[in-house]
DNA sequence: TCTCCATCGCAAAAAAACTTGCGATATGAG
DNA sequence: CTCATATCGCAAGTTTTTTTGCGATGGAGA
């Protein structure tokens, strides 16, 4: 029932190979047992790998995911540009919202959330989500620039207000996010965010 | 450096009195090491109790913290009720903020978000947080009432979009969360929600 | 008060997680 | 192409976590 699930390698793989082998199994095994779930044996022996070195390379699993996540986690979420706050918004908010309840992404913000006294883990973690984040508050600038936005809106606020609804969707309602919630989402904020 | 930190006991404790107090090292224990890091083992011994007796009545870790957080933790947010939504919202951002930057806050909403496959605890966290934001959403079902809000608004998305929005900022930024915060967020949504 | 029994402490043992020494081999530098 | 070296597989060993059998006892009910 628990048969090893790589192919049979004659040679040794290490390097960057080694790398990319790992992370892909580390990624698969996310998604088909959860993020809880994943131990090095079980890694290991999905990539065809030894366990030991994962110890020695990655030392804790928590490291593990975290280099998984970030390095297999580009641009999921684009950031639209149409011309209009409110479409980009949503569009925003929707790709979000389906990242969110992709097996990854729930990983992803489950993990982000876990607190891990690591350092370098934890800003890890802060990095990445204020690049995401900063990226997202274009949307309001522009808005800003075409005069859609009053000018003392913050940007920041309602990328956190859009993004922590989602958040709390994937993390406590646990089904599934309803395809009109982006849009109610967006129409609930706008009106706080236009010129008076 | 790991000297007991229970009193001395002649008599073998059981029953309410043994689970009240282990609930209570466990509220100790995550309080002054972080929900991570609390262990059978230390909270036995904080409790003058017995590590084997922690496995048999509560099976695993995160069953014995649910079990603590959530009978420890009653009512910590009340609902306000001062006639005014734009106040009843900032106050119960407020205080929800407040709390969840208490070690016992951020443990709650931390590790209601760390995924755990017991279907018993997952229901448990649901039904928690499901009854705070109900309770939470008669301040919009008031102001409907009195006038003040839109018969038409979402109180859920509302409720969730505050919620979120703290819940974010604990969970993400990890900084404190500021005290304009609240202010700044009911402001932002308030116009979406009262009538046109 | 007395008895019964579920619950607890204790200790031993099993299982899981993590570490380490050593020989082998990719891989990159020269 | 050849060599030096860091990285990997392997297996044995160590530590931590979890389980279990058994005797003891507190507490509920007769």
């Amino acid at each position: 029932m628990e048969a090893p699930q790589h192919e049979e390698r004659r040679t040794q793989v290490r390097g960057a190979k080694f790398r990319a082998l790992v992370l892909d199994a580390t990624i698969a095994r996310i998604a088909e047992a959860g993020i809880d779930h994943v131990r090095f044996a079980d890694v290991a022996d999905k990539a065809g790998v030894h366990e030991a070195s994962l110890y020695r390379r990655w030392k804790t699993v928590p490291r593990l995911l975290i280099d998984a996540l970030l390095t297999r986690t580009q641009a999921e979420v684009p950031i639209p540009d149409t011309g209009s706050v409110r479409r980009d918004l949503k569009m925003f908010t929707t790709d979000l919202a389906r990242f969110a309840q992709t097996p990854i992404g729930t990983a992803l913000i489950r993990f982000t959330v876990a607190s891990d006294n690591a350092p370098d883990i934890e800003s890890s973690r802060r990095e990445f989500w204020m690049q995401r984040l900063s990226a997202a508050e274009e949307i309001i600038e522009r808005g800003k620039k075409r005069g859609e936005v009053d000018p003392g809106a913050d940007a920041r606020l309602v990328v956190l207000t859009l993004g922590g609804l989602i958040h709390l969707h994937v993390t406590h309602l646990g089904t599934g996010i309803p395809t009109t919630l982006p849009g109610q989402a967006v129409a609930l904020i706008l009106p706080g965010i236009t010129p008076s």
